[in-house]
DNA sequence: GTGAAAGCGCTAACAC
DNA sequence: GTGTTAGCGCTTTCAC
């Protein structure tokens, strides 16, 4: 039904192979045939077939992206990093959502696999390396971007989510805080277990014990937050501080705590992880680590290109970006 | 390098035809032959080349969404149901920002027509009709989402802005406000034409002369909330009520408000529209007209892909969704 | 400077 | 039930 390049051709009066020399900006056309030939090209408003393209050239010069959920804040600025990065280099972007479960993840891989992307770049749960591998042995170029997949060697787009949270941990010890809870990421992911990681580092360091009850596993939800602070607000002995693995949970927390009539900071100081937009709006104003979240994105889709077009030299870099403390008004001194 | 259907042929030495049956599920292929292959793929890790048969099928289970910028906090949801409605029919999703250029909704158009998308879903600036026309010239068809071209006749799924605005309005009116000023949106998209307008009839409908500084165009982000507001909070004669086109410039609007040492909803009411996350999440809440962005999303993408598939009856459905008017603490009795 | 022909991996007549 | 063959729209080798 559209025009082809055979179209095009005869129209011409020229072969297929000089259509697609001029198409190609190939050398060997002369000048008056190029011309002749892009005239006709625009005329019958010709668009090549990309698909055709693809299958002989092996490329389909599309990359694909596996996340947990585009609608948690964190994931629209790193996409959106990685869609400019890869527009520059002339890829485009496929997305999957697979809110974190296994078998949505295989599926998604399964489906990019199957559409011959030339590379992937994902944030997998934490347990499953069988994909990297599987994708790997279909010789499609991966990159793993703010989730690492223990052992798996491949390159990978974080931030040093243990020195991070030592650094949110400390500002509270510093601040004068000594009984410090954290609600955690999921522990299934490095990143919850390296934040969590940072934190007891933080309190050993400084020679504070640090209760059991402190500690509470969340889910990085909203919701996970208001039910964990209620937990932790709960306590016999109330946590003057605290530090929660990331911004959204925290927001929830904010929830539990004006709940029990209780202020932030005066009661409770707060510190997230993130510096989603919503950080800077809630009130008090949170104070949070912020991620490089749009450069992270655009890290990931520059290695994986180079790696794709072959052009890198350590094709197992892995990039390790530093967060930075953004003090607001969730944090102060004690009591 | 890849393993391909020949391979598995060979290997269980039946047609190509035999084992692209079996792969199809087509009838004709005996119980045993079946297995065998089956069988065979599994050990290969035989994936088949989605590129190769798109070329023959001229189908890619591929469609495109075009909007302005994922990390307008609108688009995550509305992208969030148009995934999920197509993951459902098997279809995947290539994402393009344009930032509301028209040179990069262009690119991105003949990008997605190079690619062979079965079909498009795009939120387009005002007077881009060319593109619209351009693409449904090469068969390919779309749904417009959010915002509708004017006089462009293809499926669209939008709210009632005009409505919506109307009762925005209407709700400061009948809390007593009779000076009511109004950001607008862009006013190159109907939906902020269309949200001025509904402004306008419930002004007049009640018989409130509107001044002519009470009205100021935005460009709906957040800065231009904070500018505009600061503009109309320095009028001799302050509004004591204002819509806002959207949540994101109503949350830029907060700080104008707070730096001017005002009280909202004392001092003035702020209702905004779309309630986006963040609305509920702002100190005081915003109130807010809510879009039901996920479900327009869903529809979207239930629209497109029988449009593809040829399922449908009427092909030219407007779809009409209902906002709701969601009262929270910005918008009070006057003074 | 240009063209003929093969082939990318698959599907779909059609024949047997 | 199964295989042969042509062909989807393009690029690329090789020949002229």
């Amino acid at each position: 039904m559209p025009v082809t390049i055979k179209d095009i051709a005869k129209k011409a009066n020229v072969s297929v192979t000089t259509v697609s020399r001029v198409l190609n900006n190939k050398p060997d056309v002369s000048e008056k045939t190029k011309s002749k030939i892009l005239k006709i090209i625009n005329e019958l408003g010709y668009n090549p077939n990309g698909v055709a393209r693809g299958l002989v050239l092996n490329r389909t010069h599309t990359i694909g992206l596996i996340i947990p959920d585009i609608r948690n804040p964190f994931f629209p600025e790193v996409a959106r990093g990685i869609e400019d990065k890869a527009k520059e280099y002339g890829y485009s972007v496929i997305y999957c959502n697979t809110d974190n479960k296994k078998e949505e993840e295989k599926k998604a891989v399964e489906l990019l696999l199957n559409k011959r992307v030339d590379g992937i770049i994902l944030s997998l749960s934490m347990n499953n390396r069988d994909e990297l591998d599987r994708i790997k042995k279909q010789g499609c170029p991966i990159v793993q971007i703010d989730r690492k997949v223990p052992d798996a060697n491949y390159p990978t787009v974080t931030i040093d989510n243990l020195i991070s949270a030592y650094n949110a941990t400390k500002h509270l010890i510093n601040l004068g805080h000594k009984y410090i809870a954290h609600i955690t990421g999921n522990l299934d992911t490095k990143t919850g277990q390296d934040r969590l990681n940072g934190y007891k580092k933080a309190m050993h360091e400084r020679g504070i014990h640090i209760s059991q009850e402190w500690i509470i596993e969340g889910d990085y939800s909203k919701e996970s937050g208001y039910k964990n602070m209620k937990r932790i607000l709960n306590l016999k002995n109330r946590p003057t501080g605290i530090f929660i693995a990331n911004d959204l949970m925290a927001i929830g927390a904010y929830k539990a705590v004006f709940e029990s009539k209780l202020n932030i900071p005066e009661d409770i100081s707060i510190i997230g992880h993130d510096d989603i937009e919503l950080a800077s709006l809630v009130n008090p104003e949170l104070t949070t680590m912020a991620q490089p979240k749009y450069e992270m994105g655009k890290h990931a889709a520059r290695l994986l290109i180079q790696e794709i077009e072959g052009s890198d030299q350590d094709n197992n870099q892995n990039i390790l970006l530093n967060t930075e403390l953004v003090v607001r008004g969730s944090t102060g001194g004690v009591g």
